[in-house]
RNA sequence: GCCCGGGUGGCCGAGCGGCUAGGCGGCGGCCUGCAGAGCCGCUUUACAGGGGUUCGAAUCCCCUCCCGGGCUCCA
């Protein structure tokens, strides 16, 4: 039984869908007018990761993500460069899109540009009109939070504290915790007509419109890291109950805690961004999926290049045992006490495997159960030359399973192709000749070269052994 | 200032009333032409500080200190 932790209730709480197997979940996307940090990246791959979780467990999953295409810095960036903004914004999202394939996140089922669901931000701000949610005023429309009374539960604010502003408040609110639904600007600006004028919508409209035109009044799962909680959480929480009548909008609402380079949040204004096709110049996808699964999605994750050097030589080591284990002749003889336990072990290295992920997806716990797993298989390899079938069909299921969640195996679990395998062991029986005959420069000096390849070789008591090292993005 | 989270061994990071977490790094050993990986041992009587509750506290309660985030740009 899977357990989540809801921002809402601040507790964990049993997951039960609104209807029977089938979740529809949001989370909050990008605003396309620049490239995207690893900051996004463990968003969004924590996403994945549960995506992956829930289809794995049988769950019918839908996941819906926004595009922000109409935005002030959209706007501001492509006046700039002297493009259209939306046409600036195409260009980044076509960037986006490359940056998820490249961190193998394959897991959202549609994504929906604000831009192209205006008439539903219309219609759902005459909506909040018509039922005394919003007021209209010589700059725009604005929403009405008295009007609606839980305003502030969901980021655990009281009425009075929400009206401390930093920045001037438009002067015609009539509350400085109120908020713009539409925004009227001049025509010269990007903008849409309405029946308040021309203009664009607010900032928090967007995703409740997106989300209330493919999901209805509700939805089971809410998502975006801890800093969209307010106001822009609490304010999509508020339009779409205002409009709906229907509480709660969202059924669980889950938040991502920060990435931090030097104990602070990666962010534009302090310069201390890492884009996500740097990092995957050096290190390959797997390895930063495996560098955010060591850390819980709630807790803050602080980013070096030493932590990421770290999780890459676990995740290695991890693929090392892996990749012996299935290179071993399979025996079919009857177990024997070692082999039964071998068995067990990976068994129940499963089953904790899953709990671990079922406890609020606690992927470092995951991580350590698998560690605790490939030890105890690594040892029976030390003394068995052979891999019992029943032990290696549970020793697959379990990698696999690991795979299909976290997608931190790179190419060295996947079956090689026949003819990689028959030009290596070419290659390898030659080397294997040059060693014998002690000409270790040009054996070396060939181990050396199929590394940079991504292809590594390793000597052992038994012949040579190789395995396809993690793939780095080759972008050309 | 107010509101949320946090502070666990050299580093990362689970645990959240009793049971060796795990990983990375370092040192020694086995194996080895070298490298790598693995295995064995050590680094490991760690839980910010101070009070309390309890047979028993990293875990519960109170106080203090420190750090991060939010307070209408943000994944």
């Amino acid at each position: 039984m899977l357990r989540v932790y809801n921002s809402l209730t601040r507790k964990i709480e049993e997951f039960a869908p609104l209807r029977g197997n089938r979740v529809k979940m949001y989370v909050c996307g990008p605003t396309v007018y620049d490239y995207a940090h690893i900051g996004h990246a463990r968003t969004y791959v924590s996403y994945d990761v549960m995506a992956r979780y829930l289809r794995n467990a049988g769950y019918s999953l839908f996941y819906l993500m926004n595009i922000t295409d109409v935005d002030d810095k959209i706007i501001q960036r492509a006046a700039e460069r002297g493009v259209h903004p939306l046409e600036l914004a195409k260009e980044f999202e076509r960037y986006f899109m490359e940056d998820l394939r490249d961190l193998r996140i394959e897991s959202v089922n549609l994504f929906a540009r604000a831009s192209e669901h205006i008439d539903e931000i219309i219609d759902l701000i005459k909506g909040l009109l018509e039922k005394g949610f919003a007021y209209e005023t010589s700059t725009g429309v604005y929403f009405d939070t008295e009007a609606f009374g839980p305003y502030g539960e969901l980021s655990g604010r009281e009425p009075e504290e929400l009206s401390v502003h930093r920045i001037e408040p438009d002067p015609t609110k009539r509350r400085p915790q109120d908020f713009a639904l539409w925004k009227l600007r001049p025509e010269t600006e990007l903008g849409w007509d309405s029946p308040w004028g021309y203009g664009r919508p607010g900032w928090h409209i967007e995703d409740t419109a997106i989300i209330m035109t493919y999901f209805g009044p509700q939805l089971d799962v809410h998502g975006g890291a801890i800093e969209l909680i307010f106001p822009h959480h609490e304010a999509e929480r508020a339009q779409a109950e205002a409009a709906s009548g229907v509480a709660p909008f969202s059924r669980y609402w889950i938040h991502t805690g920060l990435l931090t380079v030097e104990g602070e949040k990666m962010s534009k204004s302090l310069g201390n961004i890492i884009s996500i096709r740097e990092v995957l110049r050096r290190y390959s996808a797997e390895e930063l999926r495996y560098f955010y699964a060591s850390s819980h999605y709630r807790s803050p994750v602080e980013f070096s290049w030493e932590n990421l050097e770290a999780a890459s030589r676990a995740l290695d080591g991890i693929e090392s045992v892996a990749q012996e284990f299935r290179s071993r002749d399979v025996s079919s003889e009857e177990l024997d006490d070692r082999g039964r336990g071998l068995l067990e072990h990976l068994r129940t290295g499963k089953s904790r495997f899953i709990s671990a992920l079922e406890d609020d997806f606690n992927t470092p716990l995951a991580l350590s159960v698998l560690h605790d797993s490939l030890r105890f298989t690594a040892r029976y390899l030390e003394t068995n030359d052979s891999v019992p079938e029943e032990a290696r069909a549970e020793g697959e299921a379990f990698f696999a399973l690991v795979n299909s969640v976290l997608g931190v195996f790179s190419g060295g679990l996947e079956p090689s192709s026949q003819l990689l395998d028959e030009v290596l062991s070419l290659i390898l029986n030659v080397r294997e000749r040059l060693r014998s005959e002690k000409r270790y420069e040009l054996a070396d000096a060939i181990r050396s070269a199929l590394d940079s390849l991504g292809i590594r070789v390793e000597d052992t008591a038994g012949g040579a052994r190789w395995r396809s090292a993690s793939r780095r993005v080759v972008r050309r």
